[in-house]
DNA sequence: ACCTCACCGTGAGGTAACCTCAGCAATGTT
DNA sequence: AACATTGCTGAGGTTACCTCACGGTGAGGT
């Protein structure tokens, strides 16, 4: 059934990515967020002060979509809307104090995770495929 | 702000998936098939007869789930039920006429496009990749 | 001053792909 | 025969998206 080197080799990215979503998901449970809000409140901490539309377009979702990420980070009092003073049209989305400090967690557990996900292999060999995946994600 | 080496693998294997995925996506247009109902029309081809309860394994779905995928695939007429003479409680799934010639052409259609995605990277890079993934995957 | 056109976030309402739980029929176990 | 288990499905819920329409607002004419 004409299983291709190439079927496998993307049937082996998918799974990797799949196994490392599990994880996250894991990793995430102690402080009760999906792997989307994680995502939501990473792209709000990088960037302070941000626009919904702005964040809609970092997680690459509709401006609408954004409202409702922002609706429930904000209920959990993550993340606070402030107008912006440029555009009165404008939200501006910014981390609240306890998200500031969630999100510090989060991201050090996260990598935590990576490095035991990732550890079992040697470091030229996660360098090597680093190299060869950006290879093909950038090409 | 923390972005060590083993997040920046984690986020490219994330991503090589996405890019896989949003590909299959587009090649799958011209047969009006989700990437997840193609993968069910994969997993019945693979095992002609195949019980419900079994595609649900295979897809790593709830049992419920894949009443509801079957649903789908047998109103575009590509699969059908058929009672188990083994059991008369189970159904099995096996495909039309039809839905074999699909499956045939949408796996025709999917290893060319993995050919043209992967193809940037020669052979033995690719054969790289895939034994590092395997590692990672397997281990 | 006004008009138009583009843009901002959001209410309303919809969809896909999952889930759990309860129920029915058939089977297996004691 | 009684009971538990299995296989599917109806009912109903959740999540994470979407489009469309609308009420502000900003920017550029005229």
């Amino acid at each position: 059934m004409a299983t291709s080197p190439d079927d496998d080799l993307g049937e082996l990215i998918v799974r990797a990515a799949r196994s490392l979503r599990g994880r996250w998901r894991e990793v995430l449970e102690p402080w009760d967020l999906s792997p989307h809000q994680a995502r939501a409140l990473g792209v709000v901490g990088r960037t302070e002060g941000l626009r919904l539309s702005a964040l809609a377009e970092g997680l690459r979702i509709a401006p609408r979509s954004a409202t409702e990420v922002v609706d429930g980070l904000a209920g959990r009092g993550l993340v606070e809307r402030v107008p912006d003073p440029t555009d009165r049209r404008a939200v501006l989305v910014q981390l609240t104090d306890e998200g500031r400090q969630v999100q510090a967690e989060v991201s050090a557990a996260r990598a935590a995770d990576a490095r035991a996900a990732l550890g079992r292999l040697p470091a030229d060999e996660r360098a090597e495929l680093a190299r060869l995946l950006r290879r093909f994600v950038d090409g």
